[in-house]
RNA sequence: GGCUAGGUGGCAGAGUGGUCAUGCAGCGGCCUGCAAAGCCGUGGACGCCGGUUCGAUUCCGACCCUAGCCUCCA
């Protein structure tokens, strides 16, 4: 049985679909007016592994992952650049993509835009006006009445009264309560902008993903999910503008941890963020960034550091050490896949999965399954050691990890190094063929007995990066750390 | 101040009412010309104070500390 947190709760639930064997998930995307960074990759992971996890349950998943491409910021930058919106923010939704295929972070089954929802929005809008929910402000914005839905602040465990008590000092005369929030927003002068019974505007930005879960779900749908920080108040508006509309919204909400740089939130309004892109440079293959992101439990928080990089990187090669000399063919994985030696590892990751995502402790069952394979290898028992490695590539896959040919992932180099440590500084980059030459010399002088010039060799590739390591019958691999 | 998460060995990070996390680092051994990789073994932990219990890191209560939200934010 799978059991999934339910932020609405506060506990581990039994997950139940509204529709038996159909789930409806909706998560918070992406407003485009930056290049994403490490905490949108935490979240768009995790709910990637929640929505592959469920299909591999046996689910007929609808994953729903918006894109806002309107809002302030957008209109800010792109007029900054004297591009339009739409060109705008279509640079970053590419940008968006790119980083995610990198990582990856499959595609939704939709992708829906804001802009591409105007109608539906004013529609949404429009009853929730007849429905006494919402009115029409002084300058034309139309607002939402908070104190017309009483169970506001269900989700983030929040009373109006405590919100009213520590509401800043509101400049906007035209809201009749400083809690209310803006539905539609009239456009200035210069705005792009939609017509709508109350003038010329833009939607607020919490309709949009009401709207958006509507037309695409229905009414009432499984799971919502999104960052921490959305829980208040973009998902508490979001179920006091669904609700009414729709009679019902969301039986399970899911929040991410955030992805923290020395202990604080890293955001984009902290100036402390690292984008993906850029990380990606520092590491020798975006996998790495996707076991650091799956190596702690994606409720809690996680700290961003190159220490935790290099970690990562430590238990990923563990893995493909393991895997070494084994080109298996893929028929060869299909045929083992599910039929297994060791049924318990494959039962405890699934059971890991299955108990709320538990990731850190499904790579622990990937690194029990490495041992085991190696175990087998010293033993010699070859046929063991095939079904462990088909094993072991299968649940991997799961997790999107030991995707590449193990003998190449000893290939790849950061771009930039990651190590600024003293000790070994990188000062020179040698190719294959030269690292191959440098290889063949020293095996002569081994050959010949004059194993101090062997070892000067070796420390010389040291000094490169490669690292040597001998092999009975007189074979040399090497592999770049 | 209110609300929400947390506080686990050198680092990171799961988990459990009483024999195992896991990775990296350490120590001993095997293997090796020496290494590397691997295997075997090993030390080391549960914020503080009470309570429940035969027994609590795990349950309950108080306290301390950290982060997040209460304003845009994955």
């Amino acid at each position: 049985m799978l059991r999934i947190h339910n932020s609405l709760h506060g506990r581990k639930e039994d997950f139940r679909p509204i529709h038996p064997g159909r789930v409806g998930m909706y998560v918070c995307g992406v407003t485009v007016y930056d290049y994403c960074h490490v905490g949108h990759a935490r979240c768009y992971l995790v709910f990637d592994i929640v929505q592959s996890w469920l299909r591999y349950r046996g689910y007929d998943v609808n994953y729903v992952r918006n894109i806002t491409d309107i809002d302030d910021r957008i209109i800010q930058r792109a007029a900054e650049n004297h591009e339009s919106i739409g060109v705008f923010s279509q640079r970053f939704i590419d940008a968006m993509h790119e980083d995610f295929r990198a990582l990856g972070i499959g595609q939704p089954d939709h992708e829906p835009r804001a802009t591409e929802h105007i109608p539906g929005i004013i529609a949404m809008i429009t009853r929730l006006i007849e429905l006494g929910h919402a009115y029409v402000g002084l300058d034309h914005d139309v607002l939402y009445s908070v104190s017309k839905f009483p169970e506001y602040g269900q989700l983030s465990g929040k009373r109006i009264d405590d919100l009213r008590a520590g509401a800043r000092v509101e400049v906007d005369l035209s809201k009749r309560d400083p809690l209310d929030f803006v539905l539609w927003k009239a456009a200035k002068r210069g705005e792009p902008c939609w017509p709508s019974p109350w003038g010329d505007g833009r939607p607020g930005w919490h309709i949009e993903c009401s709207a958006m879960s509507h037309a695409l779900l229905g009414a009432h749908f499984d799971l919502h999910g999104g960052g921490m920080d959305l829980k208040f108040p973009h998902h508490e508006n979001e179920i006091a503008q669904s609700v009414p509309v729709c009679g019902a919204f969301v039986n399970l909400w899911v929040h991410n941890g955030f992805v923290n740089i020395d202990n604080e939130k890293m955001s984009k309004s902290l100036g402390n963020f690292f984008t993906i892109r850029d990380v990606l440079k520092h590491v020798r293959h975006p996998e790495v960034l996707r076991m650091f992101l799956l190596s702690s439990h994606y409720r809690g928080p996680i700290n961003f550091s190159q220490v935790q990089l290099q970690q990562a990187d430590a238990a990923l090669t563990r893995l493909y050490t393991a895997m070494r000399e084994l080109p298996l063919a893929a028929a060869t994985v299909r045929a083992h896949a599910g039929q297994t030696l060791d049924g318990s590892l494959r039962q405890r990751f699934e059971e890991a999965l299955d108990d709320d995502f538990n990731t850190p402790e499904a790579l622990a069952v990937l690194q029990a399954l490495a041992r085991e394979l190696n175990a087998a290898r010293v033993r010699s028992e070859p046929g063991r050691v095939e079904s462990l490695a088909a094993e072991l590539r299968a649940l991997a896959s799961l997790l999107g990890v030991l995707q590449v040919p193990a003998e190449q992932w000893f290939r790849f180099t950061a771009q930039i190094p990651l190590e600024v440590q003293s000790g070994s500084p990188r000062t020179t980059q040698l190719d294959e063929a030269q690292i191959e030459a440098l290889i063949a010399a020293r095996q002569a002088a081994r050959k010949a007995g004059d194993f101090a010039a062997a070892d000067r060799i070796r420390a010389q590739l040291a000094a490169a990066g490669v690292l040597l390591e001998d092999k009975p019958g007189g074979v040399t691999s090497w592999k770049r750390v």
